[in-house]
DNA sequence: AACCAGGAATGTA
DNA sequence: TACATTCATGGT
């Protein structure tokens, strides 16, 4: 994939839809617990969850390390898979109070490499979730590679669209600059287009980026999802 | 009323 | 490595 292009749909992105300001939560942590209760889920519903632990206090590291799995459960009825993303913010909880004495600051000291690592090593912290807490809580360089952003590439006719995780983060780490800001941004974006434009039912008509999608000039190859 | 939404863990071959 | 299954709620 010609990385020249990555820089150019960046720019249309920004000029049509304009800054996006992401990470949309308070703070380090409410960017972890979000993090983890967006998984396959839409951001209303994690809005209302977080709204409804506040509510309960248990939007802390350590009211969820010590609150009984049930009520974290309960709390955040509103998002899909809440018994095993209430498992997840438990254990994950209970890692930083341990190893860290529940201060992120001393988490985020870590190089951005074995950083990367230990939230991988963390039971419900896959690669999309470990890099959306390293570059909107850590504010480390790193690149966000979900499903809007793999389904964009796909129809741009860019990438087959079963590349691995790794092999999609690299070619957007490589093609752009070393900044935190811009990464982030670049996710956010492509997460708004997908939104209006690039949703699994594609809404073309419109769209800034048509000129170079490859989308209703030619029948493509059957695209996956993940 | 099926389909989709800002995934990850687990199991199988 | 490559797939399939499971998890669960809310909007269209």
């Amino acid at each position: 994939m010609p990385t020249n292009r990555l820089r150019t749909l960046y720019e249309r992105l920004l000029a049509a839809h304009g800054p996006q300001g992401w990470w949309p939560a308070d703070g380090p942590l409410e960017v972890i617990v979000g993090a983890i209760l967006t998984q396959r889920t839409a951001w209303r519903n994690v809005e209302r969850a977080t709204d409804r632990l506040r509510s309960a206090e248990l939007l802390s590291i350590e009211a969820i390390d010590r609150a009984a799995a049930d009520r974290i459960s309960e709390a955040i009825r509103p998002v899909g898979f809440r018994v095993g993303k209430a498992r997840k913010l438990k254990q994950i909880a209970s890692h930083l109070k341990n190893r860290y004495g529940g201060d992120l600051d001393r988490l985020f000291a870590r190089p951005t490499e074995e950083l990367r690592e230990e939230l991988l090593g963390l039971f419900g912290i896959g690669e999309e979730t470990a890099d959306a807490i390293l570059v909107y809580a850590a504010r480390r360089p790193s690149f966000v590679v979900d499903a809007y952003a793999r389904r964009l590439l796909t129809r741009l006719g860019w990438i087959e669209g079963r590349e691995a995780y790794q092999e999609l983060r690299k070619a957007f780490l490589d093609a752009l600059p070393d900044d935190v800001a811009l990464l982030g941004e670049y996710h956010a974006l492509i997460v708004r287009h997908g939104q209006e434009y690039c949703r699994a039912a594609p809404v073309c008509d419109g769209c800034p980026v048509r000129a170079i999608c490859a989308e209703g000039q030619s029948a493509r190859a059957p695209e996956v999802s993940r």
